[in-house]
DNA sequence: ATTTCTAGTTACTAAAAGGTTACTACTATT
DNA sequence: AATAGTAGTAACCTTTTAGTAACTAGAAAT
């Protein structure tokens, strides 16, 4: 998602800016306080494909959202987890997962199939 | 934005798929309680173009979140507005906004550039 | 000797999203 | 007689996003 042009400084267009993509919503929910590896999180987005989530994730981390850390160790462990910024917005994610487990989501949720 | 498969019913996922796009979420906070005209909207975000602005009310419209009211005047009026369904989402977006005021949130959109 | 396990990457292709320009209809104003 | 004003739409083109399949390393288990 590319950087939105904000000449008014609205902050919901700058939310959106920075984590309005498909996926990074999804992926900072998974992690919330946990530490995940990339196969764990990818069973829990089944719908993600590896290059995509491999993307993600270095986003995520070039905006300092999550951390990511490598076990020297094989086969390979690299386990990701939100840093104190990435944290911020788990309230936010918390009110998204609110309205998702509404009756009407459910509805729209299924009208979309 | 696509519909997200997602076998494990995460509440967040279905948020995504029904209001995850670009511009969805910017465009019902920007209703919020008004009730506006297309080249008003056009005017509040101006980096949307009016064909993908017109996409989107239609989408919007569609799910049954915004309300189209045509007036039969010239040159012609048409007024959107949130519906009941679509005022369920300001507080959600009342927490978007509040992670965009942050501190932090003006730093990121600031690196974006 | 082969398979398994993990966390990706690379190359290629397909699909979706987004942008640009020009255009319409009708009235009122200059 | 020409221009402005509104809410789009149509055609065309570019950019971005996403998906697939094959491949890597090195140790451990079969």
């Amino acid at each position: 998602m590319r950087f939105i042009d904000n000449p008014y400084q609205c902050p919901v267009t700058r939310t959106m800016s920075i984590i309005g993509g498909k996926w990074k919503p999804i992926i900072i929910n998974c992690l919330g306080d946990k530490s995940l590896r990339f196969g764990k999180l990818n069973q829990l987005m089944p719908a993600i494909s590896n290059k995509v989530l491999s993307n993600e994730l270095k986003e995520l981390e070039a905006l300092t959202l999550i951390e990511r850390t490598e076990f020297q160790e094989l086969p390979p462990r690299v386990e990701y987890k939100l840093t104190t910024a990435g944290q911020s917005l788990l309230p936010l994610m918390h009110e998204v997962a609110k309205w998702g487990n509404s009756h009407l989501a459910k509805q729209l949720e299924n009208q979309l199939h």
